[in-house]
Parts: structure tokens; sequence; C-alpha cells
DNA sequence: TCGAAATCGGACCGTTGGTCCGCTACTGTA
DNA sequence: TACAGTAGCGGACCAACGGTCCGATTTCGA
């Protein structure tokens, strides 16, 4: 990659980071602004990242990197507790992030489902609230807990405290993944066995 | 309302519907097409519905009607059947108005929330989930209710079964509401009592 | 230093949602 | 039934957007 192609994709990157922050709604951030914040031309964003979605992909992947590193499952906590730090950790992401957020989900192409990020943090949680309740609708409840926390929602309840919005996510988490305890959750499981009528397999 | 204007409104509708039901993405039916389809200038959607969402709106406002009427809770089931009913009725309507429902839901002015009909079946999940469980967290766990059985999502579990989705619903439904028992519950109430402690409600 | 190749940039295009206004045809009245 | 007043019509028109194209420019190995 030339130099000036390096610098570049940089300076479009980080203009139209600074663009989506500031805007409300992401629709306003044209690619015709993201070009002239840049100072640069218009077929440079096309030829570098081919459309505005994958502009958006791929601004959108840069700031979720450090997520997903950070967010690896700790095989000393409980799934209850991993799940929990997971939503929490991604709601506040998305809360951050929002109008950036909100581009990916709504336009990015369609669905968010079709993006690369989706799936990783779909079958991070499907094994870990399998492996809580049982396989028996994991991959569903997976679903669930993310769309709990999509963008527009997170949008819509912005004049909400913060932290309600966060009780009630932990709360949501607490009932899929486990036995109730609203709040995070002593470190032991074996606190509320699982009701057992036949064909819910459970974890050991 | 001139006879003329009330005819033109009904094709504009119709012309819509069958443009919307036809299409695999929303995007794909312009204002244009729909002009053209009901044999009927561009000029009348516009003065009749203001905009696109004000047409998209009026069509699922006049599908989901229906819906809506024959939802209203039954006192004499408990609130985990009410709301298991609520949400599979919303899951079929969802998948049977896939296009429309996905062209509301992204487009419809921004954002799913704005809309006059989420507000009705919000207040009335959160109702139900604070009769199950106490106000806790019934506002933020409808919310989440309602995420799960967005048109995308619903979109993107496509090549599962239905009853595949339905299921995870259900459990869904269950583990949020009231005490699993993944299947539909039986008639009877006093299964659940209601938590009446004020602070933690939990059932008994 | 130089030349080929990669990259740039902005004029350009097609499509879209939305507006405007001269014309049409309904409807209440006599 | 004829008429006048007006609500309503329709499609030419506009601005803005995402995306393309190609002549000019820059980079960089030799």
């Amino acid at each position: 990659m030339r130099a000036d192609a390096e610098r570049n994709r940089e300076a479009v990157l980080r203009a139209a980071g600074r663009l989506f922050d500031a805007a409300d709604d992401p629709e306003q951030v044209s690619m015709d602004a993201i070009a002239a914040e840049a100072r640069v031309g218009k077929g440079t964003l096309f030829r570098r990242f081919g459309d505005r979605a994958g502009l958006i992909r791929a601004l959108y992947e840069e700031r979720a990197e450090r997520l997903r590193t950070s967010l690896a499952p700790d095989p000393t906590r409980s799934p209850l507790e991993n799940v929990t730090l997971l939503m929490t950790a991604t709601l506040r992401f998305k809360t951050e992030n929002r109008a950036l957020a909100r581009a990916l989900e709504n336009q990015g192409g369609g669905s968010p489902y079709t993006n690369a990020g989706y799936d990783h943090w779909h079958r991070q949680l499907a094994e870990l609230i399998a492996e809580a309740r049982g396989p028996e609708a994991a991959d569903f409840l997976a679903h669930a807990l993310l769309a709990a926390v999509r963008s527009d929602l997170v949008a819509h309840l912005d004049d909400w405290p913060a932290e309600r919005v966060r009780a009630g996510v932990a709360t949501l988490v607490a009932s899929v993944v486990g036995q109730p305890t609203a709040r995070p959750a002593p470190p032991d499981t074996a606190d509320h066995p699982q009701p057992e009528d036949a064909g819910t397999p459970r974890h050991a």
C-alpha cells in the first residue's frame, strides 16, 4: 500500500469518526461531507472502502476491536457473570458510539446481522447460555439478548438514567441466563437449581 | 373527503401493499413505483400521506388493527399466557408482513420507537410483566421482548423452521415473565401467585 | 533522475424523495 | 341540468445522494 494511500485511509476514517460522533442522525453524514472533512476526493472514499456500508463497517470494526479483545469469556467466572459483563460492555459501547452504531445497524447494507462482528458476539453468548441453562433455545436467546441492546433502542432510552438501563439489562440477563438474583450475582451458581422438567438439559 | 380522493387513497394503499408484499427489500419499493401501480400521480401520494414514512405507517396501521383488537389481554388467563399470546401473534404478524414491517422499523422516519403502535404494545407488555414479577424492570423488559421480535431479526431467522423460532420466543417469555415451564403453560393461574412484597419482587 | 504504475479528485450520472402549479372534474346550489 | 367554486389531480421539476470514470498527479524502485 502506497504511502499516500495509507495516509488518506487514515484521514478518511478519522474524518468519518468525527462527523458521526457529532451527528444525531447518521443519515445526516453524507459521503461528500466525509470526503470534504478529510480533504480528499470522493473517488478515494469509494476506491478504498467500496461503498458507504464498507466505510461504516471499517470504522466500526476499528472501534470495536478493543472491546472484542477485552471481552474474551473468563473461565474463572460463571456464565451469568460473563454474559452480564459482555452485555454491559456492549451497552456502554453502543451508548458511546450511538450514531455510528445506528449507521451500522440500520443501513450498513440492510440488516445488522450480515456484519462480521455480529456472529462473533452471538456465538459467544449462545455458548455461555448453553452452558448455563442448556442448549435448548440458546441460539435464539442469544439473538434476543443482543436485540435488547440494539443501538436504536439504546438511543430511545436516552433520557433514562444510565443506571436504570444498566439495571434493566442486568435483570434481563439474570432472567434469561440463570436463576435470578437481580444483582451481579454471587460467584457460586449452585444457589438456585433450575427447574428440571424433561427436555431441558443442564450443565453438569 | 371527496369521492375521488377516497378512491385514490384506497388505490394507493392497495398498490403499496401489493408491492411491499412482493418485495424482498422494502427499499426496492419506490414512491414512483407505488404511484404507477396505483395509476395515480406522485403528487397524490405525498398530498395524502405526507411522506414515505407516512404512507408506510398508514398501511401498517391498517393491517395491524386487526391484531390490536384481537389481542386485548384476557383477564381469565395468567400474565405468562397473555404475554406469550401477544408475542406469538406479533411474531406471526411480522413474519407475514416481512417487507412492510422492515420498512416501518428501519426507515419509517428513523427508529421503530417513534411509531404510534409501539407504545401500545409496550405499555401492555410492561403492565403484564409488572403483574407477573413486579414493577422492578418491567419497562425495560417489555422493550427487550419487543426487540426480540423485530422484523429484521425475524427475517434473519428465515431459514429456521417456524416452530423453532416460536419455541425460542416462548422460552424467552417464560424466562422473563414468570417461572419457566418452557411450554405454553397450563390454564390455571393459581400456579403463579403474584409477588406482593415491595422492593425486590420475585415469584413466591 | 526517470518512467511506469498506483492513486487521486472532482465532474459527472442515475435514482430517489419531495415540491409546485396549471389543469381537471367533483359537488352543492339554483 | 347548468354552473361556478374549489378540492383534488398529475407529472414536470428540483436538490441531494450514492456511486462511477478518467485525465492529472504522486509515489517509488531502478
